[in-house]
DNA sequence: CTGAAAGCGCTTACAG
DNA sequence: CTGAAAGCGCTTACAG
């Protein structure tokens, strides 16, 4: 079933059906109603690759997702996928290692497939730095800061993480904290993304209160995942007996502390203290409940589809919002009292 | 940059460069080596809505994934995503709510975007016989058997929910438990698919031990998310205190179980065992560990993906298979002694 | 308000 | 092995 088999059973022309499904005001009311009483009869559905073809574009909005098992990217993934579907926008997902460089995959996509925008969930500054230059239409990058890159169209959408480390780590020291331990990404490939504002933003809160930091000795990488936080945690907690508190850089690095912490018979929070990053909601159900520094899901998807959209749509130029976020405090925190004279 | 700019670079015909790009055999190779170089050189890249008008054939698989914050679906989506990139299809991704109607909204998609096939992940059995036949690609259902629907065009890959739940009522039986709380998906919605054959192997196995079982009191439903099951699981335990153990059909619902008892002083697994189903990866790192019904996600991945590709390419019938499960019993089961006397 | 016709970028018989 | 040409299903100036 073609727009020519309506236009036989409506004895009208090709360009005239056309036109009723384009909804061009230039059809007689007539025309239109019989041209669409056909369509709905026999259930007809233009073929979208001829409109592309002639309209010469693509209809998906790709979107870029950085870490499998991520719940965090993830729950941003299904709140951006609702509202472009609510938009009527097709979505083309792509899961990606979280070391592989989805840049040069955009850059892939973009000349194959030529979708109409890109929404990176997660992503590494450099790999933009290099890379971004190829991809020709709006994008947007989300949960990490694209306005020092300079390309008209890279927005992005994402949380003061530099403030929200340090309000986390301010948060442990209200509670009397000093031996502060921080479970992060891999600088490799989150690096100046999202690992390094939030360690800054650790670190000077940290030497403000006269609390050396060394990189090398205090921070601990880890991969975004279960196990490998669980790894990490437990190495970190073994090398470091002292430490009262941790500030991971993801809620899902906080799980594999609280199982590490269970492994070396540590309660929390009375034997140590953890502040997480991202606010995902099963912090809510984990025992303890997981203190955090949430981001604004919800904003931060309506965000990004908004200005995707509008940019795609009318062409501005890309714009570079942080968006507030909040500190929970919940039953992963308590107060440390200074039971070995050490400060 | 077109086919034509490449056929004129390369002083050949349109025809010849399209032959090239789709890899005839019946080009020469020094033709072909001039054509591909100028095609790198150029960073050309057919336009794939040409092509696909042509071919008169879409490019996509859709995925319907039912349920948002499924732990367990979102980890098959993950899979199944992955395997499909590898053979170079590209997946459409559609999140729904749990309780929406996945094959209506397939029966749109498939009339507006012609995909190649459709893959369901979760699906309620009653939507399939009422609207599947709408459908006319390949289609797959993933976790719940379609065997019965006779559909010649849908596949499904599942684990055997009877065998498994009798299975994890019978390991709880094992470790002396007689008073067992049923948490699982609403009937109006899950309910062919999932809860019937799970509820029905858990009540013949308690029913074979002599043991009463009464869907209105034993069975408690929940929609598959923390708040609800959390929400759920409190009533159950609230109003039946004589429960020492819990079957869940999900490692979701399991958290919220575990959250539940924690709220109500009650330890696990000392005063509640639980087991779950799923076999997330999360289930390894909960406190304590929770015992689950483990679905073998990596087989029931690849198998639908590969039967798939190999019906839309090769036009063979559906097929039905069950992959085999495991239970894995883990530090949420512990031993309950008769200390009440009762039996 | 409507039709006839060109053309979007590609593929593929048909000739040679 | 290669070119010229028709055609995939649609859209849109151009006439009228």
């Amino acid at each position: 079933m073609t727009i020519k088999d309506i236009a036989k059973l409506a004895g009208v022309s090709v360009g005239t059906v056309s036109r009723v499904i384009n909804h061009h005001p230039d059809v007689s009311d007539s025309t239109r109603l019989k041209v669409e009483s056909i369509i709905s009869r026999e259930g007809f559905e233009p073929n979208s690759n001829a409109r592309l073809l002639k309209n010469n574009t693509e209809s998906d909005i790709a979107i870029l997702i950085k870490g499998t098992q991520n719940l965090f990217l993830e729950s941003l993934l299904e709140k951006i996928q609702i509202l472009l579907a609510e938009s009527g926008e097709n979505a083309n997902i792509v899961f990606l290692d979280e070391s592989a460089d989805a840049v040069k995959t955009a850059v892939q996509i973009n000349a194959q497939k030529h979708p109409k925008g890109f929404i990176f969930l997660g992503g590494d500054v450099k790999n933009f730095s290099r890379s971004f230059a190829q991809v020709s239409v709006p994008s947007v990058l989300v949960t990490q800061d694209a306005s020092q890159l300079g390309f008209a169209n890279l927005s992005s959408f994402c949380t003061d993480d530099y403030a929200g480390a340090a309000e986390a780590v301010r948060t442990l020291l209200a509670y009397g904290h000093r031996k502060i331990g921080i479970l992060g990404g891999y600088m490799s490939y989150n690096g100046e993304g999202i690992t390094s504002p939030r360690l800054a933003g650790a670190a000077d809160v940290l030497q403000e209160h006269g609390i050396p930091f060394d990189p090398e000795e205090d921070f601990t990488p880890s991969r975004f995942s279960f196990p490998d936080s669980h790894q990490a945690a437990r190495k970190m907690l073994e090398k470091h007996p002292g430490i009262t508190a941790v500030f991971t850089h993801s809620d899902v690095l906080s799980v594999g502390v609280l199982r590490a912490a269970a492994d070396l018979h540590l309660r929390v929070p009375e034997d140590l203290s953890i502040i997480g990053y991202d606010g995902i909601e099963y912090t809510d159900y984990s025992l303890p409940r997981l203190a955090t520094v949430r981001q604004n899901t919800d904003a931060l998807a309506r965000r990004s589809v908004e200005d995707l959209l509008f940019r795609i749509c009318c062409g501005r130029e890309a714009v570079h919002e942080k968006i507030p976020f909040s500190v929970d405090i919940k039953e992963s925190i308590s107060h440390h009292t200074e039971t070995d004279g050490t400060e």
